[in-house]
DNA sequence: CATAAATTCAAACTATTGTTTGAATCGGTT
DNA sequence: AACCGATTCAAACAATAGTTTGAATTTATG
């Protein structure tokens, strides 16, 4: 049967993508583990490219609609939310990932932390492009939350959210051993999830710098 | 002169690991940018790794002596300083690369970008062991800025911060571009620093969120 | 059951990687 | 000028990568 062979090659490849990364994975590795031919992989997949951008498609299919649903309800209820509100209304669609598959969460999580600083901004483009109806709702939203910023500064702002949940994902494995080690905390990603919440709505929330641009022409980076 | 092939080695490597990463820059590309043959590499440095490792070394052996007087600095004037404070204090220090080298600032902190989230760890345990000392101290400032977080809280903090800066800088020139192309802004690695201060400060000292380990014993990652 | 399409398989192919080799060359010392 | 250690160089090496091939096998269809 076709559909199990494939389904097989993109269980494995997301838990070794996000175990390893995209570009430190090899499909040897991939259809050894899932007990398939190497060849498999370009027959079913057409190339390495194209199998990673159906193992996370496979996620934001089901994360994104749901994360329009979330905010949709939101404004409904509180046409003026706090941003801790917005970012709130991404967490229920995240944990939903952990239902459709095991340990989906975790596993996408990584594979967006993974994607945003392996893939010089492919998946970024893929992403606004696919979705960019949906990204421009929540950062709407967003605008709503603090009106006082310049559309310029949420735009900032909001890249430095993707960073930091991006990040902290991509590193979790090692930051719960860390915690593990040092403080005998037990923490799962829901539990880094709702950690970086109160992070993550006061940096956005945070007002802006009074100094706005320094030296605004020189050493353009 | 053994020294300057060692320097053109070190200089072309630093601006292509940046710009490309560590793993998708090959030895032939920087001794053909270094214009020198590809052995030498191995003869003056040992091994890629090694190299990768003596190009931070050069940075971190200016900067995090200049935070540590920074820092000591700050605690003599006001020894309950601010979140701000303590961040600020990196500032300098990290613009002080720019003195050292042509655009130093831009390139070390993406090659810290890169090396965090491309080296499974192995930067980081690198700094903690060379300069457990300042980090430490740097710790201790935080906690002094804001005492009512508990010593767990602060690491997951930082780590968060460490996140929101090191992704920033190592997308700073996609970020940049979006941002000329669709505000009109010029901005520059000093710029993008500054921008990222009200946003870090505000995130460490966010009050602590209510749900602090949901699901403790369930799915560690 | 027979035929055709879809899928699997072992093997080879091409390209690139970091590294090593051994001779050639350079630079300074006696 | 002769020597010697340091350095440079072209070339080859071994390992790994993604991809392609063509035959073998399975699956579905008439």
């Amino acid at each position: 049967m076709s559909a199990e062979t494939k389904t097989e090659i993109l269980n494995a490849a997301e838990s070794l993508f996000a175990e390893h990364g995209f570009g430190d994975t090899s499909l040897r590795a991939i259809t050894s583990q899932a007990k398939v031919n190497l060849a498999s992989v370009n027959y079913h997949f057409g190339s390495k490219k194209q199998l990673i951008q159906e193992v996370l498609q496979r996620y934001l299919r089901i994360l994104m609609p749901a994360v329009d649903q979330q905010l949709k309800q939101l404004l409904a209820q509180h046409p003026q939310p706090s941003v801790d509100q917005v970012f709130s209304s991404l967490v229920q669609p995240l944990l939903l990932l952990n239902q459709v598959r095991p340990n989906g969460t975790a596993i996408f999580v990584r594979l967006l932390g993974r994607g945003y600083s392996e893939s010089q901004g492919h998946l970024r483009k893929y992403i606004t492009h696919h979705y960019g109806a949906s990204l421009q709702r929540f950062v709407n939203a967003v605008h709503l939350a603090v009106p006082q910023l310049s559309a310029a500064e949420i735009f900032w702002r909001l890249h430095f959210a993707i960073g930091t949940f991006v990040f902290t994902m991509a590193s979790s494995k090692a930051l719960s051993e860390i915690a593990l080690a040092d403080y005998q905390q037990q923490v799962n990603v829901e539990g880094i999830i709702h950690r970086l919440m109160p992070y993550i709505s006061a940096g956005v929330g945070a007002p802006a710098s009074a100094v706005q641009n320094p030296n605004p022409m020189l050493d353009i980076a």
